[in-house]
DNA sequence: AGGTTAAGCGCG
DNA sequence: AAAGCGCGCTTAACCT
């Protein structure tokens, strides 16, 4: 998109990296915040928001880069990649390209269409039912949080789960020494922050840097969590060591993820490969788990007869165009199915919502 | 003209 | 030195 916009008498455009980088850090005199890999000042949205506390540009930079983004990526796009015939958008599933073993989506992408702003749900509502159906959205709750406590065995994440407790409320009961019933919103946040964090094998400094607090304090978050749930601990030394000796690391199921750099002299190299041992087990496993309720919903939808269709798979989520006459039937077969599709340590729940297009039906 | 890389950002 | 996993798409800038 060529927006001309004008400085101090000079065009310039909004959407050139050199052009923003001459006006921001050379005519305007801001602050380089942090810089990209190959040395050149960032001018990503982190860095923007830290900006635009002390000047007005970075602010309009930021509405604007979020609205292109919507309109290049999909308002613009979607339309035209509508299948004549089908009057539809048809991806493209790969699944031998995640290493964890996730499916992906191409040509076009259906799983990062918006969702998390206001904005961005107007593109979700896109997608509609056909007169006389509507569309379902069935998900698993907690999914990664659940194939944890499974993996490790942890007895406090266990119970979490077995009882039915909020689990991030529940970890925040634990790490703040607060009665559950007490948590405070605050809590409960920072307790999401950790938990998400742990996926992904996250350090102190990228927790700080998360919560805008201290590395220490994020370090004495990470030792109480760790203090409180031991098993947890022990499954990340554990998958951190059999992955240096094994050199790789498997999904419930049993798929690997090979990792070369494992044993990397490479600091930074090494530790993403040992950032990318602890997920890929609870990455795997859910894409593992999904993969088998694809098939077995597939198989009964077959069996009966139905006429509900699958049309589409998000990582944790299955979407479903369904004629009003098998909403009911879906409404309890589906999450019936995707809950017994293994029998892990911890129940698995999976919710189901419905509406006439895929942003009202979550 | 066409391909590749860097940076950024949409999702789970 | 880096610091949060996994993807795909877009634009600008650079290269052949």
């Amino acid at each position: 998109m060529q927006e001309a916009y004008e400085l101090a008498g000079q065009p310039f455009n909004l959407g050139s990296p050199k052009q923003i980088g001459e006006i921001f850090f050379t005519k305007l005199g801001l602050p380089i915040v942090k810089k990209t890999p190959s040395g050149a000042p960032s001018t990503d949205e982190e860095v923007l928001e830290k900006l635009a506390e002390d000047f007005p540009l970075p602010a309009k930079l930021l509405m604007h880069r979020s609205l292109s983004k919507l309109k290049g990526t999909y308002t613009d796009k979607l339309g035209q990649l509508a299948n004549p015939r089908s009057g539809r958008v048809h991806t493209h599933y790969a699944q031998a390209v995640a290493v964890t073993g996730r499916l992906s989506s191409n040509d076009p992408n259906l799983q990062n269409i918006p969702i998390r702003t206001a904005e961005g749900r107007r593109v979700r509502e896109a997608f509609v039912a056909p007169p006389g159906h509507v569309i379902a959205s069935a998900d698993y709750s907690q999914i990664e949080l659940r194939i944890m406590a499974h993996i490790s065995g942890d007895e406090s994440l266990l119970r979490a789960f077995t009882e039915g407790i909020d689990v991030h409320r529940a970890t925040a009961a634990e790490v703040f020494g607060t009665p559950v019933d007490k948590v405070s919103s605050e809590q409960r946040r920072y307790a999401k922050v950790i938990n998400f964090g742990l996926i992904y094998g996250m350090s102190s400094f990228g927790l700080a840097k998360n919560l805008g607090i201290e590395t220490k304090a994020a370090a004495s978050y990470i030792d109480r969590y760790f203090a409180r749930y031991p098993g947890v601990k022990r499954y990340m030394d554990e998958t951190r060591a059999s992955a240096k000796e094994q050199g790789y690391v498997e999904t419930v199921f049993g798929r690997r993820l090979y990792l070369p750099e494992i044993n990397s002299p490479n600091g930074p190299r090494r530790g993403g490969a040992e950032r990318a041992a602890i997920n890929a087990p609870m990455q795997g496993t859910a894409a593992d788990l999904i993969k088998l309720s694809m098939v077995a919903v597939q198989d009964v939808l077959d069996t009966e007869g139905r006429a509900t269709k699958m049309i589409m798979q998000v990582h944790d989520e299955l979407v479903f165009e369904v004629p009003e006459a098998e909403v009911e039937w879906v409404r309890t077969a589906v999450p019936r199915i995707m809950a017994e599709v293994a029998d892990l340590k911890v129940p698995l729940l999976a919710e189901i919502g419905f509406g006439p297009n895929w942003d009202k039906a979550h």
